[in-house]
DNA sequence: TTGGTTCAAAGTGTATACACTTCAGAATAC
DNA sequence: GTATTCTGAAGTGTATACACTTTGAACCAA
């Protein structure tokens, strides 16, 4: 009983915060709607409405960040009682939230932390390295030296992140490294696309205990820049692909002993059998 | 006052027969939900929960037929008397039509059948482009000999349609041909993903009155599934992309003369000025 | 102890109620 | 006659109420 009630005492912190700009994941979203109503004034009127927002945002933040582990409940009540709003809203945004997939709604049950299974792991990076290498190569043909110049800034970011040790910083800048490319074609449609993409990442690569170095993950973010910069973009689609090829493989996707709730396959509490 | 009653009649025959399979658009998620949902025997109480998905699909099924112009104003009470519902469940339609970009919502004004803008309209093919040629290319080298059968039987089907002047069905095959190719990959989650994005196309593509016949089309996919049986993968690509590009091109995306709602750039009713 | 049954607490699914915004038309001022 | 303000009907946004499902623990039987 009150097990449950401190379970999600993690996103309570967020509850009054969470209006914390550059989530790079499904959070983006939030600004291609906001672009696609064209009321010139209603950005204080958006506020209200964005009471649900606020709750997706902190939700995500918090499973990105590690605090909500896959398999977690959301009991609505619990969410509405930490955000001070009624089951309506939480209602709202718990759709959204498992329109992203990054948590599984279980008809009459509730609302959990996506567990992905590993066969959709796989599939979520087979489109990424789909998509992102032929970004990187026709991002060679179009890309200015200022666009470059963006991207090593970028770049500068993410080794701080790293030599400082900030986790949760860094986990955001090397994913949004990626939403970064897709922008710079000026389309804002594969950018989001990709947020979502990623989003997901993050999920998998937490649920399955990735032990792919942030180190690693930055330098390969340099060589692919490099090429860029080469506009070689044979290179650039290929050290796109083998670097979420090794992203992909540092994730424990063969199920490690110990680890029984995946060998046995069960999703959630075990059925009556 | 009754001549918005009477613009969303075109509804109500779905109202009834909604259950209808096959429609290839956003609806399609509903499987993939479906699919995570592991209950075993949760079969007869998902119709109870599907209700919502009832209205889903009615909606996206009138849009994608053009019975829902770009623009209608989709009033909730009045969806809410024509399923014999709740707003409550209308307004968790809506919300994920307007997650699938279908409808667009304002805030305290109500819901919109989107009026993709030009931009946008490019960005979604561009999007395809970069997606499908390499999904074609991949494609060649995973094919299997009764996967192409499935493919002819399939481009049968669209010349049949084609020929009895099936304006629906064959708008339907068309679109589906591509998620056809994604799940032959044997990924779902390309396939999802390429329904979303084929499901904002139809709505493109009825709102920038295409031009390409559907007889063009469909020699065109007869032409991918040859090269796709050859293994000829660098053709499959090409043919892939310049298919796409002339559909695109096709989109009187340039505003012509008498469709001033886009040369005004007006997007509902004309603001007060 | 093991297995099955019953029942109440907890939680989700849907409907309804109420507050607040928008919008159009009437009334008023100039 | 035009422009402005006012007002109420219509409609959206949020909260609350109620019905139904799930769940787990107590209870009983073998």
């Amino acid at each position: 009983m009150s097990k449950r009630g401190a379970q999600l005492k993690v996103i309570a912190p967020l509850a009054a915060a969470s209006a914390r700009p550059g989530v790079p994941t499904a959070s983006a979203r939030a600004t291609g709607v906001a672009k696609l109503a064209r009321v010139p004034g209603a950005a204080s009127p958006n506020t209200l409405t964005g009471s649900t927002q606020r709750i997706v945002d902190a939700i995500t933040t918090a499973i990105v960040e590690r605090r909500l582990m896959p398999g977690t409940k959301l009991g609505e009540q619990q969410i509405a009682d930490l955000f001070k709003v009624s089951r309506t809203l939480v209602r709202q945004a718990l759709n959204q939230l498992s329109r992203d997939r990054l948590i599984t709604l279980e008809p009459a049950r509730g609302a959990f932390v996506s567990q992905p299974s590993v066969d959709e792991a796989r599939q979520v990076f087979e489109v990424r390295r789909l998509i992102e290498s032929q970004m990187a190569r026709e991002l060679c043909a179009v890309v200015t030296d200022l666009q470059v110049q963006q991207l090593r800034h970028h770049l500068a970011q993410e080794s701080e992140a790293v030599a400082r040790v900030d986790v949760a910083g860094r986990t955001r800048l090397l994913a949004d490294f990626h939403v970064v490319l897709a922008r710079l074609l000026g389309n804002e449609v594969l950018a989001q696309l990709l947020a979502d993409l990623l989003a997901r990442c993050s999920l998998i690569s937490l649920m399955y205990q990735s032990s792919h170095s942030a180190q690693h993950s930055a330098q390969e973010h340099v060589d692919i820049v490099d090429a860029i910069e080469r506009r070689d973009a044979r290179a650039a689609a290929r050290l796109m692909s083998s670097h979420l090829g090794h992203v992909e493989r540092n994730l424990q996707l063969s199920p490690r002993m110990g680890d029984l709730a995946h060998v046995l396959q069960v999703t959630a509490p075990a059925p009556t059998l």
